[in-house]
DNA sequence: ACATAATAG
DNA sequence: GGCTATTATGT
């Protein structure tokens, strides 16, 4: 570790020595029926709407169902699988607290006096969304310089680099500034000895035989720490701060995990719950991933995972650090280095804020299923309310009011079918509101209608087994103010005469985000693609950039900032998208041919195999 | 541009 | 078993 690593701004990822990670997870959010998370629950929600204490036992009920059990609850012994009547033997004095529904007639979601019936009402999340946005504005105020990824209604990633070299550089006055005998690449001096006491579970660098031993917190103090400690360190004090403003001002606990990397950090946050934190240094990954489960690893839970584990008789991430890099490439293409890093915890996926909501859908299941047209239009009636409900609250928001949807989609599942679904343009009309989406469900379901009419059996065909609808906007994005008169005054012309296709060539006039394209560009950042081949790796341009981050990383040579690397990804995409040269360079270190675009892996495998020889 | 799958909570 | 959101991929 050198001077360079403290003293600039060095790009946050897996070749950052210093780079800190947070995952925060609240310990009371959301809990889909398909998860196989046993805890997870969204009651502290309700706890804290009904101003209950914490102790309070309360589960959450969908219908009959459990969807959210506290865990005063689960100490109770109500486990999910049960229903209703069955967790309120096992524990008399159960708050269950059902979900807010929408009722019919009514424009409002709410929580009613009479129990709301799947035949009646439509649940409503919108409650759970409000308190996470909450919840991910108090992070923002919280750490106002640090990059902030929402991970989903109720977790967040915190890259808290830049932040924690700071206050190293702050309370270690010794390597504040560069000694005049000394240059950016020579070695620091070691750190004095710190202490993890107090800041939650510190993962092991010893081996022990169980489990148990190795959730125990030590302090290690015996160790001479490195500066990469050190920053978590610092990081830890940090989120331990925040979790207690938390529970002051919302009144929420949570559990946070704080390593190197996305990956790390994530299973690290699940390790002690609730309200609690993990910390997992550097030389305890190995201990720590070895004997986990690799479908722990976020990305490699689902079927490709399965066909991983398949494939090598493999159940633990031990049993993966077997297989050569090249054996699984040639099985599994090029999403196998990314795995090959990641089991040996190193990653450099970035934490990215995505600004804003891209979609936003309103599904109701059906049970028995509905079987006529006037059924599905009542329906739509509901789920176009709460469409709309949903985007007048988004453009209610401080500078949102531009934002519209590029498309609307309907899609509909049948018995026995899978999901089939229709999409149509959305032009923009001032006369926004429940009959306007409304209306295009309907012209969707006819189109429905005509297509099926073709390939689906006489005794499927739509109207007679629907299982569940879904209404819901994509490509919600800013309009241009220009464009808002002139696609308002067509739009709504468009509506009344029932022409859509005029207005929809005009459709594309939504401003365009930069976000995603930028994240498909950067090769570091990029989980694995599950297919197996990709005729056309997405094309560049950030060889320049690429090239730099490399040699820094090799030669410990030029410092690129990160505020660099961001400008000259926003510049060489305007540049790059239609240039399709396939350019390689030879990697200086390993004196193979690389691909432009995948030198970020490229460079993370030489920091993996370095780790290894360590 | 559109339709669908995969992954996630 | 039910309600969402994002990203990738094939056409």
């Amino acid at each position: 570790m050198s001077y360079r690593n403290i003293l600039t701004n060095c790009p946050s990822d897996a070749r950052n020595p210093l780079r800190v990670i947070c995952h925060a997870d609240l310990d009371a959010g959301f809990f889909p029926p398909s998860s196989h998370s046993h805890f997870l629950t969204l009651s502290q929600f309700e706890r804290k709407r009904l101003n209950l204490p914490i102790d309070a036992p309360i589960v959450v009920q969908q219908w009959n169902g459990l969807i959210a059990i506290s865990y005063p609850a689960r100490n109770a012994g109500v486990s999910r699988h049960e229903n209703i009547f069955e967790a309120k033997k096992k524990c008399p004095n159960l708050i269950p607290v059902h979900v807010a529904t929408y009722k019919e007639g009514v424009e409002e979601p709410g929580y009613w006096d009479d129990p709301p019936t799947q035949a009646t009402h439509k649940v409503s999340l919108d409650p759970y969304r409000r308190e996470g946005s909450k919840v991910l504005k108090f992070m923002h105020d919280y750490f106002p310089n640090s990059e902030i990824e929402k991970a989903s209604i109720d977790e967040q990633y915190i890259d808290l680099t830049e932040m924690v070299r700071g206050k190293i550089i702050e309370r270690y006055p010794f390597i504040a500034h560069l000694p005049p005998d000394k240059t950016l690449d020579d070695a620091l001096p070691y750190p004095p000895i710190i202490s993890f006491a107090g800041l939650g579970n510190l993962v092991s660098t010893r081996e022990e035989e169980d489990d148990d031993k190795r959730e125990h917190c030590y302090t290690d103090t015996d160790t001479q720490p490195s500066w990469s400690d050190v920053a978590l360190q610092i990081g830890a004090e940090a989120v331990s701060g925040m979790r207690r403003a938390m529970y002051e001002q919302l009144s929420y606990t949570c559990s946070a995990g704080i390593s190197h990397n996305k990956i790390l950090a994530k299973i690290c946050s699940a390790w002690k719950k609730p309200d609690a934190q993990t910390i997992l240094r550097q030389t305890a990954v190995n201990n720590f991933l070895a004997p986990m489960r690799f479908q722990k690893i976020r990305s490699l839970g689902g079927k490709f995972g399965e066909t991983l584990a398949a494939h090598y008789d493999a159940a633990s991430v031990s049993d993966l650090l077997t297989v050569p890099l090249s054996e699984m490439q040639r099985h599994f293409g090029e999403e196998s280095i990314w795995i090959y890093n990641t089991i040996r915890g190193v990653n450099s996926d970035q934490v990215t804020q995505r600004v804003m909501t891209k979609s936003m859908l309103a599904s109701k299941s059906f049970r028995p299923t509905v079987k006529t047209v006037g059924e599905i239009r009542h329906w739509f009636k509901i789920l176009s309310s709460e469409l709309s409900q949903r985007l007048k609250e988004m453009r209610g928001e401080q500078d949102k009011r531009t934002m519209w949807p590029k498309s609307i989609v309907l899609s509909i599942n049948q018995l026995y079918q899978p999901s089939r679904s229709h999409q149509s343009p959305f032009p923009y009309n001032a006369a926004f509101g429940p009959e306007l989406i409304q209306k295009h469900a309907e012209k969707l379901l006819r189109e429905f209608v005509a297509s099926e009419m073709k390939d689906i059996p006489n005794e499927h065909r739509l109207g007679y087994e629907v299982n569940k609808l879904a209404l819901s906007f994509s490509g919600l994005a800013a309009v241009e103010a220009g464009q808002r008169g002139i696609a308002g005054f067509l739009g709504s012309n468009s509506g009344n005469s029932g022409n859509s296709g005029e207005s929809g060539e005009r459709r594309d006039k939504v401003v365009k985000h930069k976000e995603a394209k930028r994240q498909r560009t950067d090769s570091t950042a990029a989980a694995p693609s599950q297919k197996k081949k990709k005729k056309d790796q997405p094309k560049t341009g950030l060889t320049a950039f690429l090239a730099s981050a490399s040699a820094s990383a090799n030669a410990s040579a030029s410092a690129t900032t990160k505020k660099q690397g961001k400008e000259m990804t926003t510049e060489t995409i305007t540049i790059s998208s239609s240039e399709e040269e396939n350019d390689t360079d030879v990697c200086p270190k390993c004196k193979i041919p690389v691909k432009s675009t995948d030198k970020g892996q490229h460079s993370d495998l030489h920091f993996a195999e370095d780790l290894a020889d360590e």
